[in-house]
DNA sequence: GTGAAAGCGCTAACAA
DNA sequence: TTGTTAGCGCTTTCAC
């Protein structure tokens, strides 16, 4: 069924169809006798307009591309919700695109989007190169990753300084010989977090040489890797800083299957709170990222964007939450 | 950049540049040197050709419409991971609903997603009434949650079973007293779980008076409160059965607040196993959902049902993962 | 107060 | 081997 249909069956023309449909009655002083008609007809019919043609049309989709590494990472599928809701205040849709922390993916996914015309692409980026992103003339927010020397507006928790916090935390409970459980490298969250790691330690006048830096995934396999690595290694840390709620799963699975316990044997603190680390035995130490903050702030970014306005990046502060995976050496 | 420009710069025709663009320059015997023309100018500009412009005229848009209850519930963000994945070998970008378990943004999204034209719908309908499934002429699947009497292909975690297996499993370790906290009603995954639930009862003997069934949501606020309730009443079952992952989150919150121990004071077991749950405080005993055989079961009986052909629903069994948060009473 | 018609960018039937 | 053209369903300018 399309507005040719209607304007048949009610021997009217399209265009009058079109304005009432489009709540123009008013505007065009469509008559209130022809409107009702109108809007009889559709509700009889429960029909909907096309909404490919009107976008064709009016060269507009109300639709944001949304590409992120790995939707099943509980920080992303928060991100998401929340993104989902706001977006659809400005009725909005998601286009969705998982890149499987795959550049390639990434590239491929964009350009696929921007077929599709969206209206604007919020876009936690892979990270390794950002080659693809230049001169794209669709309104984009990075979102969490981002580069910072590319001209394009981002938002994403301070990595930096949630690193600074924790590693500094440790440091001021004795803790010396440090074991970091990183992410994919070369991407801005896992660099960030490894700055700040590293300038916590040198504030502390401890050479980088005394700690270890390993891992090469935000995931479970990768965090259980290291850990695995960590515990038959002769020289044990004393503490285990993850940089991942999926590495801290996978780190305290390797732990606990080596029977070893938290803090007596290591002491565990990780980046990127989620509800079960209050739950886990003993309850985990950990640095909290504004999701919510993040998301709302992205989605008013890009709409703003869209409008062509100049928007401004920013980080957001992450919050210290003190549990009890941390031993202390101080007394 | 359109199709037009680029036969314009060649002196060409639209749809010889249209052809190669598809591939069909062999089908259309258009000289190879055409074809090399058209590749190069195409790939020095980087174009990409409008697909709403395609999509009108195709009357297909290679979109999937996903409408799901709450994507930052793991079970959820799990299975649109998959999703995405599968449908991308198809071709198939996914349009993303979350409806936060509200009806009235479900039949809203599906609209919608009607008016988008999408190839196809998965949706796991929140499932209090399904009348805005009748009539709909776009190929659709239900996944995880359906509606059995509605002539509607649908896949799910056999819902009836896991939670028969689990119940069992607590009365054949001499419990008797057992709190069910329950998600959301009347949606098939909830009342499948208690039916299960309560036929496992009736086949021990034990009546549906000594049992109890609160919460009212699949959410961490509604196991918390639930398990509130039941720590503060006077009359305590021996075992909680969480129809959740997240509601046994709230439900352990609640426990470790009061200071009770697991499962000391009492058991638990819960639905749908996440990777969490074996790093609790004790490992918690779950219901492990088949979540990957439902996604790629959900895009393959989706594509065939596009391609016309028949496709029959189907339960998948779940596994019962043992672990030690269930106490026994049997010596 | 309403209608005719152009055109968004593409594909494909038909023509040459 | 390539071009012309109709038309997908809609919005909107211009005309009456």
């Amino acid at each position: 069924m399309t507005l040719k249909d209607i304007a048949q069956e009610l021997n009217i023309s399209v265009s009058t169809v079109s304005r009432v449909l489009n709540g123009q009655d008013k505007k065009y002083r469509i008559s209130a006798k022809t409107a009702k008609r109108v809007i009889e007809l559709v509700s009889k019919h429960g029909f909907t307009r096309n909404q490919v043609a009107r976008n064709l049309r009016m060269q507009k989709t109300d639709t944001i591309g949304l590409v992120i590494p790995d939707i099943s990472n509980p920080f992303f599928s928060n991100l998401a919700r929340i993104l989902e809701e706001e977006l659809r205040k400005h009725h909005k849709m998601i286009l969705l695109c998982d890149t499987l922390e795959n550049s390639a993916l990434e590239k491929e996914s964009i350009d696929l989007l921007i077929g599709r015309k969206v209206d604007g692409i919020l876009v936690s980026s892979v990270g390794l190169k950002s080659a693809h992103l230049h001169n794209i003339d669709i309104p984009m927010v990075l979102i969490d990753r981002y580069y910072p020397d590319l001209d394009m507006p981002y938002i994403s928790t301070d990595n930096f300084k949630g690193s600074y916090l924790a590693t500094n935390y440790l440091l001021k409970r004795g803790h010396k010989k440090i074991a970091c459980l990183q992410g994919l490298k070369h991407t801005v969250s896992n660099s960030e977090r490894i700055r700040g790691f590293l300038q916590a330690l040198r504030d502390f006048d401890i050479s980088e040489h005394e700690v270890q830096i390993l891992g090469d995934e935000f995931s479970i396999a990768s965090g259980y890797n290291a850990a695995k690595e960590i515990l038959t290694s002769s020289d044990h840390p004393s503490v285990l800083f993850t940089l991942g709620n999926q590495i801290a799963l996978g780190a305290l699975q390797a732990i606990t299957e080596s029977g070893y316990k938290i803090p007596d044997d290591f002491s565990l603190i990780s980046f990127d709170e989620q509800p079960y680390f209050q739950l886990m035995n003993p309850p985990v130490s950990t640095i909290s990222q504004p999701v919510e903050n993040i998301a709302r702030e992205a989605v008013n970014m890009l709409i703003r964007s869209m409008k062509g306005e100049e928007v401004s990046s920013r980080l957001i502060a992450p919050k210290l939450i003190e549990r009890s995976s941390v031993n202390s050496f101080i007394t």
